[in-house]
DNA sequence: CCCTGTTGTCAACGCTCGATGACAGGGTGA
DNA sequence: TCACCCTGTCATCGAGCGTTGACAACAGGG
């Protein structure tokens, strides 16, 4: 099951998973129906985003909850696998594209842009893009540059994007500077 | 070759390539020799980034450049492949992740960490790291939210983005906010 | 004319994949 | 005891993949 969050859907083979848990291919495949099916599993099981928005927070907060998918608690344990990896490992796989972006649309911009005062949700979506973008990018490249950053610093980084470009206000043309 | 910029690498097969190019499969392996080198070459052919950074540009101007290989000139040809979009269909395949890599770090992080003045490398791969993520969540999703944003404003977004990223006094807490 | 290299095609190989159907143990309730 | 479902294995299927070798057509140079 973990094994999603850790390589695309495409590499991730029934054979795999049922390596994993010690048990036959054939076994897996009729447990849960079809790989599809498994992949879908193990996003309600993994990622559960329906308390993301619980108790109506404000953008920061929610902001703030949204990098908790990003970042692990404890990088040193396999288990601590963050929802997130699991949407973005396999953006890119047209079987699982579907599902994905189902998650993304409905647990994630929806709540975002309710958060910052029902905003526009394609800019929530935005903001979305550059998020999933940085944790495809640190989890497949890892660039030595951008590790070298302390964790602390990469996320506080992480969320003054996000909220800038929540904030219309400050996105569009921040310290006078303005796009060219 | 286009397709690679359409679809993953690991979902374009040499049959695709070779029915787009209407010859035969063996011809396709037998001319380049293997997968691998065509994904390689049409990494050279398309995405031609050594010019990028010529002239020694400014921050801004830089990001403006590598804002263009993001945008299409002209979403109705079919045959405008912009070379952002080679690099990111297939940053999740393991094959083609190593050649993607090398792209990333020395074709544009490195020019780009120059033109901010020799900023931290690291902050190069944050800010490229958030512009790939809105690339391929743009291509491949497509939400209709964001797509509803007009191009021009999506680019502004991007661009600001991209320069709070870059500016270290504008990404550590805008007006007066701070990551909790 | 022959020799050689290029441009292609064809059939096939070995491999991995997801999916299926037959079947075996092992509890559980009637 | 018998029937029944759940758990799990085994062998196998058909399809798609990258890759390979044999071979044909054709040109250019000597």
């Amino acid at each position: 099951m973990l094994l999603f969050a850790r390589m695309p859907y495409s590499d991730t083979s029934l054979r795999d998973i049922a390596a994993a848990a010690g048990v036959d291919v054939a076994y897996v495949h009729r447990a849960f129906g079809s790989k599809a099916e498994i992949f879908r599993q193990a996003l309600l099981a993994l990622a559960p985003l329906d308390d993301i928005a619980a108790g109506d927070p404000d953008g920061a907060t929610m902001i703030n909850r949204i990098c908790d998918l990003a970042f692990l608690r404890d990088p040193r344990k396999v288990e601590d696998v963050r929802p997130l990896h699991l949407l973005t490992q396999s953006i890119l796989c047209s079987e699982a594209r579907a599902i994905i972006a189902q998650f993304f649309g409905t647990s994630l911009a929806l709540p975002l842009s309710r958060a910052f005062g029902h905003a526009d949700p394609g800019r929530a979506h935005f903001a979305l893009s550059l998020l999933s973008g940085f944790v495809t990018h640190r989890a497949i490249f890892g660039p030595a540059d951008l590790l070298a950053i302390p964790e602390a610093d990469q996320r506080q980084m992480l969320q003054t994007a996000l909220m800038n470009a929540m904030l219309p206000g400050c996105s569009d043309g921040v310290f006078g500077w303005r796009p060219i």
